[in-house]
DNA sequence: ATATATTTAGTGTGCGCACACGCAAATATA
DNA sequence: TATATTTGCGTGTGCGCACACTAAATATAT
């Protein structure tokens, strides 16, 4: 492996002067700067990321902004566990994480939180644009400060950020048009139920009911679909009532979509002489909708890959970092994984691995 | 960040001593010894990756005994790629990584391969035992000489290898066999074309029949099976020739399941009178599977994850060399992707970004 | 002409760790 | 008691790079 000093050598210059023109720091005239660059490309050198990483100490520290999870929401305890692994894999290119997490509900936590992390300094930002106006303030600082950023999970348009990292909402949808059309292959009738609170243009469940219905549209399937709007899916009582009212007066209802990560609760209030009747797709592989999975519940779940979400970003950010990458404003897109009580198990791989890490001092 | 250093300071030792503790060297007494860890442990000590890896320079030294991959076999190039990528996130921590590629046909070109990577003398081997009888000398040498390896996509039984990576080819079938009668929800027939080659018992493409099977068996399906055997899947003659023939004798059949990775070629063979009413579904996506996914002659695809396979085969035995783990034969299995059209693209990610990071040097 | 900026290039130190070397004290052997 | 051997531990160097500090060369002003 060539290091600076032979290129140094090769160049008559000292190291300091191979130095500067790695890292464009100017002060080297045009010719040898020509003469360096020339042996630098004739050698294919790149920089021991190793030894630089030393010697740059932590000089990089990404700050993450990410929902807190808890036990009914355990949705966003995947990202934080990505990029947890994710911190450990780049700690060797002298990147430091540091996460910081906001009541999801709240736009105040949001940018209290952001203040908090705001001191600490960062480098870069991974953050879940979760309201679009505090976004904005936020981005505002941010980019008064210089400090790049990259949303998770979430895409809003309009800011310029460096990438996406997340998934295809749209696309994912129209998959589980797919799905549901192909476990109820006659004409039907599929029920959608969601939330008051997601029906925001543009966001991800907005897109998934579009990708859901333009399947059906663009194939010419000749099922039909319905809305059931709920005030708040965590009120047991409220949907309960509402999804079997419906269902009775609608038999003719036999599909459901959940667009949300939720479907865990509406198959919780759904009856069970309707239930064993209909067929059930929903979102996320979190604990419970995994469940719903296993005992034959909910037929398909789609999975956002959140851990991997976490991760990617991460490593992205870092990559960004080190390499001085310039591209801004793309998306990465994660795969979209069809989840069955077959293969669900298999895809948990990643944060297993993580936890046998964790064990790895044996002082 | 506590360092040796400090950690000396602490114990009134010379940071000579605290390393032989850390890292085991003996020749330190019990006492001291004793008194190190007690510290070591208080202050949640790792050692700095990064410094580590510049000080061993590149101690750890990876073989990869893989197929080369060629026009008509595109299923190895993804695991090259994978060990590639892997090669260079591990950089970081001072390994190194070399590909040996063989003829997967021709058992002495395994032999001949492994020789010439045992003269590189490496710290570890990442091998496909693509010949079980070869195996068996190959992992003779590799014990004598003390040299870890590890198990890529094939998993053979009664080796003392660190670890298989890979998938649970009998639950993919499974998968299969579910997405089979998902896609033909009546009591049908299915036809499995399989190569003669391919049916030594327990190898992936048997336990992939197996699952198939035993899926239809357990869920009580009534369709069924049958099975054509191909000499030469690659002589397009015969094949041409015989399975048109089956389909014309057995109108019957109304899915196809070519659990190797070449439906390619099986589609290319049948008369489009048939395959219009066929459903088929096969494994890997390779580009010339993916292309018969987008057309629409083939329903699903089962990924195998191949990237994914060496690039986690790589990572996984650098942290066994880096962290000592000694968890042996423990299997990893990579998820069981389930492919369609729409979301087949979405899967090519890792080798996307890989081939961006190529034109990282802008000199 | 000298004095003062400015550009260009060299030197040196430290990042945290691995490991070879060597010394002293403790123990064993003659 | 003298000598050999082991045990326990401190010292020093280098890994390849980043960056601050200096020194030389050149340009500009007085």
């Amino acid at each position: 492996m060539i290091t600076i000093k032979d290129i140094a050598k090769e160049a008559n210059v000292s190291e300091g002067t191979v130095d500067r023109v790695i890292h464009n720091r100017g002060g080297v005239s045009k010719k040898t700067e020509a003469k360096i660059k020339k042996i630098l490309k004739y050698h294919n050198f790149s920089v021991n990321p190793v030894a630089s990483a030393l010697a740059m100490k932590n000089k990089y520290c990404i700050a993450a902004l990410i929902p807190e999870h808890n036990d009914s929401d355990l949705f966003w305890k995947s990202p934080y566990l990505g990029i947890l692994k994710g911190a450990e894999d780049v700690k060797t290119s002298g990147v430091q994480v540091n996460s910081f997490t906001f009541n999801q509900y709240d736009p105040n936590s949001y940018l209290d939180t952001f203040k908090t992390l705001l001191e600490t300094k960062p480098t870069a930002v991974i953050m879940v644009p979760n309201f679009s106006e505090e976004t904005k303030q936020i981005v505002g600082q941010l980019e008064r400060f210089n400090i790049p950023y990259l949303f998770l999970n979430i895409d809003i348009e309009g800011f310029n950020n460096t990438a996406f990292v997340g998934q295809d909402s749209y696309m994912a949808g129209y998959i589980t048009g797919k799905l549901m059309c192909l476990s109820i292959p006659k004409p039907s009738t599929f029920l959608i139920i969601q939330s008051r609170l997601n029906i925001i243009k543009n966001n991800s469940i907005y897109n998934r009911i579009e990708g859901f219905n333009d399947y059906l549209l663009k194939n010419k399937i000749n099922s039909k679909t319905q809305t059931l709007k709920i005030k708040n899916l965590n009120d047991s009582f409220e949907t309960k009532e509402k999804i079997n009212l419906y269902l009775k007066q609608h038999p003719e209802v036999e599909g459901i979509f959940v667009p949300s990560s939720r479907i865990y609760i509406v198959v919780d209030c759904i009856d069970a002489s309707y239930l064993k009747n209909l067929k059930l797709i929903g979102f996320d592989n979190t604990p419970q909708n995994i469940e719903c999975l296993k005992d034959d519940s909910v037929s398909f779940l789609i999975s956002q890959k959140p851990f991997d979400q976490g991760y990617e970003s991460v490593r992205l950010m870092t990559d960004y970092l080190t390499l001085k990458k310039s591209r801004v404003n793309n998306k990465i897109y994660l795969p979209i994984d069809i989840l069955t009580k077959e293969n669900v198990d298999y895809n948990k791989r990643n944060e297993f691995l993580f936890k046998d890490e964790k064990t790895k001092n044996n002082y």
